[in-house]
DNA sequence: CCCTGAAGTGTTATATTATATCGTTTTTGT
DNA sequence: ACAAAAACGATATAATATAACACTTCAGGG
């Protein structure tokens, strides 16, 4: 409800735009803004080769292809999609377990997250420690940044503590309106 | 994944323990404790019925059913349990679509949330303001309790804005053990 | 009261997301 | 090379959710 009012179909509406207009707001905004994404991915990708290797664990071609897939879309993408893509692009005719085992692997990995709202995933920035996300999700063009580095989590983590409750895990998703998104406001709000 | 590993029908396992063994931490920790839950429910649907009519929406027949059920069962409750329910106690052959029109409304009034971990329905506590819960799942009995009265949800979106995102809503969602579901540890810890 | 339009509900069909199961292939360790 | 384990292919099906359309009920105005 709330979020994902439709939208069946997540593909990759992609528009790359954000010519500057907007002017987001920090450094870090990589994600509202263009920039070349296929280095993105590539590094992404080698990261990953190596945290793999590192961990004993084998990320083979068909979850190295997965793992790009994701990447590629830039925004959270279904498992559905991710399936067509790879029927289409590679002339496979993959199934649905063979996509949801990659994708179950390379989130044990914590290469990617999933993000509940959206029923879809997206490429993890920081996948060498197991960290628990703060996702931003815009509800008009469904870009989604993670946040790291949050103390916040750490507080409600305390906060469920404090009740008695024994946290392993934490989802924490919000939605709203991304910089390019928003209704331009001329001056600083 | 992480949670909800299998689980495939949440139906109403309650156990209705927790005698005092493992002590509740504080006062507020209802929901693990055993209580009156029928007059929980009755009051739950009385302030539903007056909300309503304050706000001049119409708490039919079948939206205070479902509301009913959502409520009985103590914990998140699945869409088709809630059908499988209607269809049972009333003989009457339900349809998805009509308990997920019911939920919707519920949902649109915050009589109602959604765990998006869970794709499960639970019975708000204060309903008569629109606010964002904080839920803590536990992974062993599924009991799932909500905090209000919660600043981590304004710093959070505080941490958005910062980056330039207009936050409209959020989800927080925390998976873990219950004071009834940690393995027991004598001394405090 | 009766009409009318809007809201609510019934019903059928189908979309979307995810998993079970089992047989085969590939890889790893010995 | 061989046996065990892991990964993958393939078919079927489960679980969650929505589309579309017909019918009923309700609120409000004449």
């Amino acid at each position: 409800m709330t979020l994902s009012t439709k939208a069946s179909s997540l593909k990759a509406r992609d528009h790359e735009d954000s010519s500057g207009s907007q002017a987001s707001s920090d450094l870090a905004n990589q994600a509202y803004t263009s920039h070349d994404h296929s280095s993105c991915v590539s590094k992404a990708l080698e990261q990953a080769t190596e945290l793999c290797q590192q961990r004993g664990q084998r990320l083979t071609a068909l979850r190295k292809q997965v793992l790009e897939l994701v990447w590629d879309s830039h925004k959270p993408i279904g498992a559905y999609d991710i399936l067509a893509m790879m029927s289409k692009d590679q002339d496979r005719p993959a199934a649905p377990p063979t996509v949801y085992r990659a994708l179950d692997f390379l989130l044990e990995q914590s290469l990617i997250h999933r993000i509940a709202s959206l029923n879809a995933y997206i490429g993890c920035h920081c996948p060498d420690s197991t960290h628990e996300g703060i996702f931003l999700i815009c509800e008009k063009c469904r870009t989604t940044r993670e946040l790291t580095g949050s103390e916040e989590i750490s507080l409600l983590k305390q906060q469920a503590a404090n009740t008695g409750f024994q946290a392993t895990h934490s989802l924490v998703e919000i939605s709203g309106l991304c910089p390019a998104c928003q209704p331009a406001c001329h001056e600083g709000a």
